[in-house]
DNA sequence: CGGGGAGGTGAATCCTCCT
DNA sequence: AAGGAGGATTCACCTCCCC
């Protein structure tokens, strides 16, 4: 059977991936529904109402369902991987532990968790719940003693130097990248960044090795394929969704520079919070902050937050109140008992800065 | 029965929470062991070895007892926790899945999945995958409807006035505070930063709450409750573990009242209600009241309610329907002429609490 | 052409109390 | 238990328009 390279098939996945012969693709890139289940209309602050997640693709009901789904693609996903293939999954928390476990049940070995943090995931609007600023990928192989591609040194050339991690930081899939319809509205709510395609390809895959996504979608994983020199295999069952990746795709040159636009990640910024000084146990608790002078006092607390009189805030807000200036950098302002003196707060900040780069 | 409040139970920590009754503990937080599958040993939770483990090592898939005991440990945590308390477990991916999973199963409701970003990770020696540079938190209830205690403005405060974020940045233990053997090795091969502790308490309990941990340790809970004048029940199988554990708690200053407070939420405070205000003659009937740009306007009338158009209702319904919102906060949407401007009527409110707080 | 401000938006299990 | 009412709640981008 001649294998659709570079081609995206119309239809269900798993018919799909039966119709293909056993040990014949390097890699498995899975994006699957995350099953979201998600409640009613949710707006922000502003009462602007957030368009979420309401594809029917998405609407598999229960546990029951999706596991039977979930296994039904995964072992034809193992059939059809060669040996020394390996498999990535990408989910949140909804999916994402259920997916694992199936994985260790059929015997795949997990390599590595990767976690994808976003530099500019969408906030909780509620105050319920931590901002929800990251999705978890797996990284796994057929068996425990596959030999799967992994190019050690192009991670870390990729890093500057050092070893890459399992965090890997990449803003959320907008701008110019974002595929969008003629009447300006997103063509797919879950369109994920080249450059987390981009990075999972050159870690694990050679040039001309074969990549079946069973997920297809618009096609994320056929333009990174297609500008590094991999050959694709998209299955998806919007057809819609499949004449916009094949338009995406046909766009691309192949293997061209241009690729490095997209590749640059934002480095995270190091940026220290009062409080982390508190939880690291430089400053504890009940510790009193003076001005230079020596003055105005306040009392730190479990937060991070202070207390001057029966006011609290940040350092920076409680600096401006009691010198009442519109603003203050509290970094600088407030200082600590040190010996037999008093020292800038802003010391114990370069103080955890050199902890994180020493270590980091 | 009496709790063993701020004690350490040396035994099988499943037969610890059996002697333990119903919906007794405010929050639990568990750190079980990771079943590394590193090719050597396999132990029972009770330590015995299991019989021909090195033949079933190889067969893939062979869950089997870890599962039993991750479920068995996890039903009693269950029982003994109150309806709206809350679960927290880690691991990394050896085990994580399964528990997620397992959780899942038995009705439990994920909040947020949390991951700690290590500083200073081990590097991978030999180069075949990416530095395991993370664990993972799940954050969880028993139910779906469960209220559990969620410090949102203390994680704000904390994380310098923006929202804290699902990963978290912490280095290893180590240092001062890694505990040492007197021949100067670790005492406990996965002690957890105090630092992470701190953070989760701070979040999900208030002071005065009880925390129960099925696997103590050396006490990095324990430690971490009494900095923060919460309670602790600490079961521990090792009794050389425990004993280090009591050491450790016992030469912690428990955190002073002024030192644990922490920035509360808007919702925690004294309702007031609008006509009130107009009872006490912070605002008459007949005033006027104009949005931001004085230009939606209403009339408050004797009894609380305002009047624009020919509708009448509260600051909030009125406010709503005059923008064609879904809902809106009528204490900060409606302002009132002050001086030569306008103000919102939220200062009035203020003015209003204030001097409820001075009387009482 | 640059800067500033307004407006839009993203895989989201997103309120709480009282009747 | 369900419904109604009070009222709390957002970060890091992006584009577009105006001056």
């Amino acid at each position: 059977m001649k294998l659709p390279i570079d081609q995206i098939v119309v239809g269900d996945c798993v018919a799909s991936m039966k119709a293909l012969p056993d040990a014949c693709v390097d890699l498995v890139f899975a994006d699957p529904p995350y099953n979201l289940q998600l409640g009613g209309e949710l707006h922000r602050p502003d009462n602007s109402r957030v368009d979420g997640v309401d594809a029917e693709w998405d609407q598999i009901g229960n546990h029951d369902d999706y596991d039977l789904f979930s296994c039904a693609w995964m072992e034809e996903a193992s059939r059809i991987l060669k040996p020394d293939g390996a498999i990535w999954v990408i989910g949140s928390y909804h999916n994402i532990f259920r997916l694992g476990t199936f994985l260790q049940d059929m015997g795949f070995w997990i390599r590595n968790d990767i976690i994808w943090r976003k530099s500019n995931p969408m906030p909780n609007f509620k105050g319920t719940r931590f901002t929800n600023a990251h999705e978890t990928l797996i990284w796994a192989t057929k068996t425990k003693d596959a030999k799967p591609t992994f190019n050690y040194a192009a991670m870390k050339a990729l890093n500057d130097g050092v070893q890459m991690r399992s965090d890997w930081t990449f803003p959320i899939c907008s701008g110019a990248e974002r595929l969008k319809l003629e009447d300006g509205k997103k063509a797919h709510p879950t369109q994920k960044p080249e450059a987390l395609l981009h990075r999972v390809l050159l870690a694990t895959t050679n040039p001309g090795d074969i990549v079946l996504d069973p997920f297809f979608g618009t096609g994320t994983t056929g333009a990174a394929a297609r500008r590094l020199g991999r050959h694709f295999i998209g299955l998806e069952q919007d057809m819609n969704y499949a004449e916009i990746a094949r338009g995406r795709i046909a766009a691309i040159e192949p293997g061209s520079a241009d690729a490095i636009d997209v590749t640059k990640s934002k480095r995270a910024e190091v940026r220290i919070a009062f409080g982390s000084l508190v939880e690291s146990g430089l400053v504890k608790a009940g510790d009193k902050l003076y001005d230079a002078k020596g003055r105005a006092r306040a009392t730190v607390r479990a937060d991070g937050s202070i207390k001057a009189g029966d006011k609290t805030g940040s350092i920076h807000q409680i600096g401006a109140l009691v010198q009442n200036a519109p603003s203050c950098n509290g970094w600088t302002f407030w200082h600590f008992r040190s010996g037999d003196g008093l020292a800038p707060i802003d010391e114990l900040r370069a103080k955890a800065r050199k902890a994180l780069a020493d270590l980091g």
